[in-house]
DNA sequence: CTATTAATAGATAATTATTTTCTTTTAGGA
DNA sequence: TCCTAAAAGAAAATAATTATCTATTAATAG
């Protein structure tokens, strides 16, 4: 967590109270906020925070491998800053997006490569349902 | 594939050639287009076609369940005439997306379902990995 | 602790994908 | 052949995202 400003300066990149609270904010949740979730959560604390700087540090976080992006297929990008590889759910009727946490795909990516002749270096799998409250 | 005109009849649409053309074109492919590449191809055939007949069309399609939606993590939907379930994956290196043909993955639903508290209806699963051309 | 500088923030304009609006055309039934 | 609701196509509007540009600032050096 505070190996943050050592990874930064690695890369050459400042970290900003922008790119911290932004950071900090994608760890505090499990709600898998697109950049207009984060930059309405951030300008509370960060009134000259604009919607480019979200979306440019989401960015960056992105190709340090801070987060990941999520497409569940709505026309907009989520993420989350919790990189391990975990499949999620969305609900068909209010649109939430959860974690499914403790369960490991990892070996679908060998069972698939039996049927393609691409070598497979990664998933995404996405469920869609409805959610406890929903239901 | 005749009983298409029964279909649309059922629903109150018109078969226009238009349609029809879109529909064809998707049955026709494995490259699993966006609306733009479908516009390329049909304005060949059609020099009055618009865009937005292209994703007018494509929409009423996924409704009546001939086609559907894919979102690999682009910034755009890809179509596909092909509605049963299978897998797909997208080659990192020229981004073309495939089927993965021939497998069941149909299990996960049940098996995601010990991990959470939805109820599960569907799931789409994307493999990220090298096409033989590329690797 | 201050000066320097390259990187960043934020405002704004531009792009891109997609949708909507509106008028003309047309598929399909009477 | 006529009628009419539905659709096509042109054009404008929206929404998400990216690029541009200038002022600001984090991080480093002196």
């Amino acid at each position: 967590m505070e190996n943050l400003a050592l990874l930064f300066k690695e890369k050459n990149l400042k970290l900003t109270p922008q790119r911290y609270a932004i950071y900090k904010y994608l760890l505090s949740t499990k709600a898998h906020p697109s950049a207009e979730m984060i930059f309405e959560k951030i300008i509370v604390d960060y009134p000259t925070m604009s919607l480019a700087t979200v979306y440019k540090t989401v960015k960056t976080l992105s190709e340090i491998g801070l987060v990941q992006e999520l497409n569940v297929g709505e026309d907009n990008f989520r993420f989350d800053a919790n990189v391990s590889k975990h499949p999620h759910i969305v609900c068909l009727s209010c649109g939430r997006v959860d974690d499914i946490e403790n369960v490991d795909f990892s070996f679908l990516n060998k069972e698939a490569e039996k049927y393609t002749d691409y070598t497979i270096k990664d998933h995404q799998l996405y469920f869609y349902g409805f959610c406890s409250e929903c239901k």
